[in-house]
DNA sequence: TGGGTCAATAATAGCGCTACGATTAATTTG
DNA sequence: CAAATTAATCGTAGCGCTATTATTGACCCA
């Protein structure tokens, strides 16, 4: 018996059930092989290509992004926040995302920073010790902290949704406050002259803020002083309907209205009806989002339709031009625009 | 000169900036000591803990979860598969699961599946390839190769937002045909014999199909033979409008209708206002959601209010559990049941 | 006072994969 | 026909961290 130098049992460790080297054995070749094959299928022999995916198909082989990220310092993985995704806006860029995405087998990691800075600012830590490709927040405002985080990554930093402040690394979205002037010009258009502007939330969402601020910008330019009646909770038509009352209550004389966005413009609406107020005969109204029923209510209301799915779009186009080895310029910024849908509200 | 053994100049390797070995260096500990802290700080002193946490901050230390859950051989990542996260109901879980898990410092990885079998079992094989630490899906059906993906995997498996068929692991949700059995009732109990269901993507929505197949049976057993009028697109305030408007050419004398869901209720609203058709008097309506707009349009909508967000928190508390090792004792089922809001539509 | 216990820390051995250079085989060309 | 090129494949050395075992020192009590 040899007892010299007696082993202690190694010690176990967790494990995947099926790695490359089980592939890379049944295929009789070596990992190596296997790994290429996975990242660059052209470089890799018909013969060789075939033994390797029987193998993964038979084996139902699953690799491990984990190992894969670590090794080549960098994760299939996309990192998004989001006030909400609750908010049909945020819902529709993350959505368009991930379907652009999806291609590239990158996956979006989902973050909601809840309109809160400090929240955004660990959410970025989070999404960071994850080595993603790219990352995209919403709007320009961020702590000092999370845009040190950030300054110096070597990967697209997409701020999306708002236009016009000092950003990080590469801008998709619109200026907020051309939205606000496209609203008050087009009341003004109308021939209203009594202008008001109906706001949820406004100390929390900068860019409903922004909006509201061209709105009187444009409105001051024509020599009108527009009035302003806000609510501090989210957007909801139960909030529009009491925003528009206490309006027509403090400023009997409105003729035009503009929303903070549609969801305030439908309960606008509503009250409007409930009150025999004729829209937009006796008072015209201006949503913001074109939500999806924004075409189909009494009147068709009108309103400000942004792009949420182009910015989405256009996030993940850029961050495939990166993957891909594409050059990033410097500071970039898209202008996605928004376009102004006249119904009958109007 | 030793040129014995001339090493060629070791090649060079991607890298994180900072590790938790400059951690350690900094704190004058072994990186044990780092990643126990990390882990369990309350097994690591107090001075100890101190000088760790300093220099994480001096050096901004960020952990790479990749390396970490290599490995430990499971991610701090939870996999989410809805059909779409533009569905407010959807977005409403994912929403409130995020919040959840945020405080387990855990990740949403986000997937659409679009009511599509085949891209969901793209999905999971995505998905499990992240080890994360649970898998959560929409709905009871899935292919059976995702059954099959799904079916040994050490994590917990949660499928949301449907019960009442075979399941993977856990499934939170609850009976859509009871849903359609209670607008059924309520709209027998309300005095009305001529009913009808508006549905929309009915094909693709196993859910609705369920509500609607739920109300027609309990008509049934009223002796009713109720009526089925429905759209292959996505449930929205037009196609609302357009299913009322045919519903009532094609069955002139119905006086309670259902609807797939409260968008379409919605539009049916805002046709039968156009048509001046009384709600409720000549017309009562039902919802399903209990959306944004639901208690403010005219008038109010009686509707089934889901509950989305528990379905979110009581997930993200199974995954929590599983988190701490308590034992999953076979196939578990949480009914989130529903409220029928009544107002003043029927 | 000496073994036993416990708390705190450290050393070790990978987790599964990719990047890089090295090697071999196949092909071209002066 | 040897040298040079190209194509295909492989071997090696980690990526940054965790889990496990080993080690240290402090404290206890008979």
């Amino acid at each position: 018996m040899d007892n010299t130098m007696r082993k202690p049992p190694r010690n176990r460790r967790k494990m995947q059930s099926v790695t490359m080297s089980d592939v890379a054995e049944l295929a009789n070749v070596s990992p190596s092989t296997v790994s290429l094959f996975l990242r660059k299928p052209e470089a890799v022999s018909a013969t060789a290509s075939q033994a390797i995916s029987r193998a993964i198909d038979k084996l139902n082989y699953v690799p491990n992004l984990m190992a894969g990220g670590l090794a080549a310092a960098s994760s299939r993985a996309v990192s998004i926040l989001v006030p909400s995704v609750r908010n049909a806006f945020f819902a529709e860029t993350v959505s368009s995302m991930q379907t652009a995405l999806k291609k590239q087998r990158l996956q979006l990691i989902l973050g909601h920073t809840e309109y809160d800075e400090q929240e955004e600012e660990e959410l970025v830590r989070m999404a960071l010790s994850w080595a993603p490709a790219a990352v995209v927040l919403t709007g320009l405002s961020h702590s000092a902290a999370t845009r040190r985080l950030l300054a110096n990554v070597a990967i697209p930093v997409i701020e999306i949704w708002e236009l016009g402040g000092p950003q990080i690394d590469t801008a998709i979205g619109f200026h907020h406050d051309q939205v606000g002037v496209a609203a008050a010009e087009h009341l003004i258009g109308q021939g209203r002259r009594n202008l008001l502007f109906l706001g949820a939330r406004m100390h929390q969402d900068r860019r409903a803020k922004q909006r509201c601020d061209g709105f009187l910008q444009a409105a001051r330019a024509a020599g009108i002083a527009a009035k302003v009646v806000e609510h501090p909770d989210t957007a909801s038509a139960e909030i529009g309907s009491m925003l528009l009352s206490e309006a027509l209550r403090l400023h009997p004389d409105t003729d035009g209205i503009a929303c903070s966005n549609d969801h305030i413009a439908l309960g606008a609406l509503f009250a409007c009806e409930r009150q025999k107020i004729a829209v937009p005969d006796r008072l015209a109204v201006v949503g913001f989002g074109d939500l999806s029923f924004s075409a189909a209510c009494n009147p068709p209301l009108t309103t400000i339709r942004p792009s949420g799915d182009l910015i989405g779009r256009e996030a993940a186009r850029l961050i495939e031009a990166h993957l891909h080895g594409e050059k990033t310029d410097g500071p970039r910024q898209i202008d996605t625009r928004f376009t102004l849908q006249h119904r009958r509200s109007s």
